[in-house]
DNA sequence: CATTAAACTGAATAAAAATACAGATTAACT
DNA sequence: AGTTAATCTGTATTTTTATTCAGTTTAATG
């Protein structure tokens, strides 16, 4: 069921994602402006529930931005989720293709981001398929056999 | 050279990481049992300098967290939303990524689309990561220094 | 050195965000 | 419907964070 407060929602983060808000104070006016009347303290709650953080930009400017919730768990954890949903990797040039069960690459990506890597410059995720870009054609075959290391690592299948 | 604020947010940096901080005053307290004499208004311009920030986790309890950033953040103050979201920008081979802040993926690489730069063959976004393919090496080089400057483009005066 | 400017920091305070409390609304069940 | 429990939200307040102001230290230059 689709409720008030599911619409304030969506409707808090399209305004954080459109907007440069720096207060919830800010963002109350806005709601405000776009037919949600609210107080700064049901802003306040909706941010911790949405998990919506504030960031400070290089200028030292801060404002607040949409986190998507994959972030924060455990190394173990991490581990286990990667590789259980992970089905082959190779190495294109300097592009490294891995291919994730239906569903899991969004998941897959972000934990590999957050594991820090040597030669990772970047990932990009669609549905069954994570893209990571390599330095170079030697670093892409490098990290393939890191990954390879990790799914079998993960088969070990015992838990925290 | 190490100043002593280089040190002190060494440790904020290395506490942060270790433990579930979720209060300046939390931080200031373990900083002095660590030898810092510091108060909470130095650890706030700290925490602002370093780009630290304070998540909430599904469970709905918040603690800092750093920010990874990859160390290369551009110098100089940002101007636009575009280049207000941008973190860094490399190339690896024929590729351009780019590192924007959490769910700014999208917008950016839809900015940069419409920009029309000379050598972008194509671009695709995650969530924080961008991916922009360019004819070859050269040419993508040529468009990391074009999006640097974008970054520090309306710096008031020459760089750090 | 001496002088001036810039960077840094703490104490006090202002600004912003989170929450206790109470009333209102909704849900679930009899 | 009536009852109870749970969820939700605004007001007022507390808690937390950012900043102002003034004093210090550090760095740069004559």
């Amino acid at each position: 069921m689709r409720t008030a407060k599911n619409d304030r929602q969506e409707m808090i983060i399209k305004l954080i994602k459109e907007h440069d808000i720096s207060t919830q104070d800010e963002l109350t006016s806005l709601m405000k402006k776009n037919g949600f009347a609210v107080t700064q303290a049901t802003c306040s709650r909706d941010i911790k529930e949405l998990g919506i953080i504030k960031v400070t930009l290089p200028n030292q400017v801060s404002k607040y931005a949409v986190l998507d919730r994959t972030g924060d768990v455990a190394p173990g954890r991490l581990l286990n989720v990667f590789s259980n949903s992970l089905i082959s990797c190779k190495s294109a040039m300097n592009m490294v293709v891995i291919k994730t069960l239906p569903g899991m690459a969004q998941a897959a990506a972000s934990a590999l981001d957050s594991m820090h890597l040597q030669y990772v410059v970047g990932t990009i995720a669609g549905d069954d398929t994570v893209f990571v870009a390599a330095p170079g054609t030697e670093e892409a075959n490098a990290l393939v056999s890191t990954i390879d290391d990790m799914m079998s690592a993960g088969n070990m299948s015992s838990e925290e």
